[in-house]
DNA sequence: GTCTATAGGGCGATAGAC
DNA sequence: GTCTATCGCCCTATAGAC
């Protein structure tokens, strides 16, 4: 056994959590987080870049889902049907490994707090640009990516939103395909 | 002569912009601003609520003029046709009250700096959802809006940046209306 | 781990416009 | 008198520097 517990980052990112959920994000200072997960302040900043940042832990693998799902889609798949193949792998990630229920409480937390939904928008603006740029890897003109990325990315928000709210017995993938299929209804 | 020098918003407006350009927008402090404007730092708390919203001062204008738009819009112009009419408004007085010199400064500013960028990103979502719910006031389901208003502001964005890029001598408001036809050609 | 600069909120005092 | 803009000084928490 070492000189300290181990999992310090689990129990931050349960500790913060929590604590913005009951009693509130700009309530709870990165001291109070520390002090519930046994650490200082100190380890706080050394697994998080800032107070926000511990409610987007999984953002990295999110992204790397999609890309991954947009380069294994096939060859002949147009632009708009790669990019849902990677929002609709997104959507699975997500609904697999917990269900409806922590995203659920990580949604109320962050549109609660105008600077995390700040945080939230930036984080899915960033997995956007870089769909739009892997989808011109495969041949699609900018402009074709650029709206293929924003239509997906769209859909994917949208369904997400419907299924924490009042939709959560519902399927997230189905939910976004339904999305992709508004954004083919438009002509 | 009165005891303070009229237009201190102004001022402060002003020598925040060319603070952030040169030297930056870390860089520089609100003292430095306040400084240079001939304030002092709680007066320019006073007129913007954070160091970021002093580049957001036309936001307010912008999101009305989209509104007003949509409203506007004949009652038999489908929720796209509407809330393009709001994103092509709000491209006219964009492009129209400065041209692309000053928006190309702030977007260059913008761009720079995440915590910046977040902040437009809220900004523009924030537009977003009034579209939406302004499209839903005039007839149109919840998800059929959701898109409408989606698709238009993906259009407004990827033309904003085509605009601000290579693109500047062009129209901004026939780059967004091209933005809205490639949607129209998703089907 | 410790130290420090900056953001940003609270509140009362001041001085002008009306 | 009221209303509004500004000042000044207090404070805490974030987050970066050392």
């Amino acid at each position: 056994m070492g000189r300290w517990e181990p999992g310090a980052r689990g129990r931050l990112l349960r500790a913060a959590l929590e604590l913005y959920a009951d009693p509130g994000f700009e309530q709870t200072t990165v001291a109070d987080i520390a002090a519930r997960a046994g650490v200082t302040e100190r380890t706080f900043f050394r697994h998080f870049a800032d107070k926000r940042e511990v409610l987007f832990d999984g953002s990295a693998d999110f992204q790397a889902r999609v890309l991954a799902a947009i380069a294994a889609a096939p060859q002949t798949a147009s632009a708009l049907d790669a990019a849902a193949r990677g929002m609709e792998a997104a959507a699975e990630l997500l609904q697999g490994r917990s269900g409806p229920e922590f995203p659920r409480r990580r949604a109320s937390v962050i549109t609660a707090n105008p600077s995390l939904m700040e945080r939230e928008l930036l984080k899915l603006a960033t997995v956007t640009a870089a769909s739009s740029r892997a989808l011109q890897d495969r041949g699609a003109s900018a402009l074709e990516a650029g709206i293929a990325a924003e239509a997906a990315m769209a859909a994917f928000r949208l369904g997400f939103e419907r299924w924490v709210g009042a939709e959560g017995d519902r399927d997230l993938p189905e939910l976004v395909t339904e999305g992709i299929a508004a954004f083919r209804a438009l002509a």
